[in-house]
RNA sequence: GGGGCGGUAGCUCAAUGGACAGAGCAUCGGUCUUCGAAACCGAGGGUUGCGGGUUCGAGCCCCGCCCGCCCCGCCA
């Protein structure tokens, strides 16, 4: 058996070709191959209890049996079984520097790594504001997560198409584009257009609410831009662009970029075609004047409808995401396509993908795995949803601000004779950094308690924990005078021996093991989780073994633990979309 | 009314049907003449909402109940 990247798969098949010798075939004997608890071993095999089970023999001797099969696998790991029929994997303290040694690089687990979703093209549904409007808190979590699973599954083999499918064509712009022709502030448009495009729709919205006639006007002017008025078509355009644009500002502060902005607008003329193939397969009805979707087989959508065309005649969300769910599956050829988007739409998601999983069933196209990644709500520390003390959305750029500049005052207090560039430098790295990090190191689907004290803080798992443990690697590195990618200080190691260093070295190795459980299930969180305990880890060996000593073969193994930490680190939160420092 | 998600330590949260349910915060007590103490080490703290069931094994799966949040026809 080679050192492969993924032991666990590496395991789970000599097992499974070494049980027919050892007597355990029909029917269909499955190792189970997983990462243990660290008190047992590395490495468990559960697959003897079932079987045993079904088969009426002993599982300790049965594991006895199969274990006795894997003499190849003894100069590796140390082979226990314990309790009523486990069979525990240790890797010895060589193989853990083998292990060490043949992944020294980014390339090395990234080749490791690109196994797993080879072969994928996943369009990833993500951000996707409503534009004429500032993106506020409730846009962060789709942003964050979105970028994270993108990388995460870039990392893992698949090509990714990072797509914004922005709210540019909504209902918003009758109100917005009412009241621009009325209320334009010249000067406020000049200063921050997107604050005034949003007070006008403010002024458009009360108007309309309070005058019927006002509400009229609106309409009119919505139906003028859906016929391509020239005017109201430029003003659309021009608030778009001003809306994007702002955007992006925060996107650059994400590490965001998307390779398709493909809005609501470029499937407005599309949508005719949904229309007429849903009813054209006899998917679609009329029903209360509008088109819409029943599913007869389904307990709730037998009677819930999935509204495709509006009494009025105009389209909606439900037509749009359909439509481009063909134009993924034909223009981008996705095998998948994933949607990160607020868990209160998963009843529009399910409706959804069971209308186009018929529709292409009865077109005869392949559909692609459709997934909703959802996430819960942002809330405060009241427990109910973000919002400043007045009631209003907080805006992402302020909140984004306030999280550096509180970052920037931690930093100045701890670090006071750092250059102010410097620290300013570094309060934009590790504020955005808490920030993303809140969010991605709790598993997505649940709300989550937004506290600045938590997410700034150094103490337990947080951005700033990872990036100081980082920060002190470089720092050793600096002392030493050796650059941190260099392999040469790292010849002549010796195999580890303090419970420091194989504690370290052993979290260094079930780095894929996070990874794989990050990607298969699209849950970033795992990944944090991992990186939490392998800066632990390393925080526990940096105070009990020193690295800078004399006793050349023992720095040179203790070098090598520092600089995986250090690759591992690094290469995880680059993964989780974070931006990476030397000092702090 | 129908449905979805949740209820785990005082608080915020982890835990792929596997071994004794784990972290952090808070509380209490230790560690800087030594590579960055923004750190580390240790202690206490639990009937996993309640009651049944399935399983060799359940916080996790099934059934019933209690509580909370969210969704349920033309917003997205």
């Amino acid at each position: 058996m080679d050192l492969s990247f993924d032991l666990v798969t590496a395991l789970d098949r000599m097992l499974a070709g070494a049980a027919p010798h050892a007597g355990l075939v029909e029917p269909g004997f499955t190792p189970e191959v997983r990462p243990a608890d660290p008190v047992h071993g590395d490495f468990q095999a559960n697959g003897v209890l079932a079987y045993a089970k079904r088969h009426r023999q002993n599982p300790r001797a049965l594991a006895d049996t199969l274990v006795r099969q894997l003499g190849e696998l003894t100069p590796l790991f140390d082979i226990a079984i314990a309790g009523p029929g486990f069979i525990n994997f240790k890797l010895k303290p060589a193989t853990l520097l083998a292990w060490l040694k043949a992944h020294a690089t980014r390339d090395a687990l990234a080749a490791g790594a690109a196994a797993a979703e080879h072969g994928h093209t996943v369009v990833v549904d993500y951000s996707s504001p409503n534009t004429a409007k500032q993106m506020h808190v409730g846009h962060l979590r789709s942003a964050v997560i979105g970028e994270a699973i993108c990388r995460l599954l870039e990392f893992s083999g698949a090509k990714v198409i990072r797509d914004n499918h922005v709210g540019d064509w909504g209902t918003q712009f009758g109100k917005l584009l009412w009241a621009y022709k009325r209320h334009l502030d010249p000067a406020a448009l000049a200063r921050d257009p997107l604050e005034e495009f949003e007070r006008l729709y403010k002024t458009g919205n009360h108007a309309a609410e309070a005058d019927p006639a006002v509400l009229k006007e609106a309409q009119q002017e919505l139906v003028k831009l859906q016929a391509h008025d020239p005017e109201n078509l430029a003003l659309w355009k021009k608030i778009n662009d001003t809306s994007l644009a702002a955007f992006q500002q925060i996107y650059d502060q994400l590490g965001i970029r998307f390779d398709a902005m493909l809005g609501e607008s470029f499937y407005n003329d599309r949508v005719d075609q949904i229309y007429r193939e849903l009813m054209a397969c006899g998917l679609a009805g009329e029903s209360q004047g509008a088109l819409v979707v029943f599913h007869p087989e389904h307990p709730r959508f037998k009677t819930q409808p999935f509204i495709i065309r509006k009494s009025d005649g105009a389209a909606n969300y439900a037509t749009n995401d359909l439509a481009t769910i063909l134009y993924r599956a034909e223009h981008f050829h996705a095998t998948d396509a994933l949607y990160v988007v607020d868990k209160r739409q998963s009843d529009h998601f399910d409706q959804l993908f069971l209308t186009a999983g018929k529709w292409f069933e009865k077109t005869d196209r392949a559909l692609p795995r459709l997934e909703h990644l959802d996430f819960g709500t942002v809330l405060g520390e009241n427990g109910k949803p973000l919002q400043t003390r007045s009631g209003e959305n907080i805006r992402l750029k302020d909140l984004l601000a306030e999280a550096v500049e509180r970052s920037y005052r931690l930093v100045s207090e701890k670090n006071p004779e750092l250059p102010d560039s410097d620290r300013r430098a570094i309060a934009q790295i590790v504020g955005v950094g808490s920030v993303q990090y809140a969010d991605l190191s709790q598993n997505r689907s649940s709300d989550y308690v937004f506290a600045w004290d938590k997410m700034i803080s150094l103490d337990g798992n947080t951005a700033a924990y990872l990036l100081y443990a980082v920060a002190r690697i470089h720092s050793i590195f600096r002392k030493l005078g050796l650059p941190p990618g260099d392999a040469a200080p790292e010849a002549g190691a010796i195999p580890f021996e303090t419970p420091a260093e194989l504690a370290l070295a052993r979290k260094l190795t079930h780095f894929p093991d996070a990874l794989d459980l990050a990607v298969q299930q699209l849950r970033p969180h795992f990944l944090c989780t991992y990186l939490y305990e392998l800066a632990g880890e390393f925080s526990t060996f940096y105070n009990a073994d020193k690295v800078a000593l004399e006793d050349a073969p023992v720095r040179a193994r203790r070098l090598i633990l520092c600089n995986r930490t250090r690759l591992l680190l690094e290469t995880g939160l680059q993964l989780l979309g974070l931006r990476l420092l030397t000092k702090m």
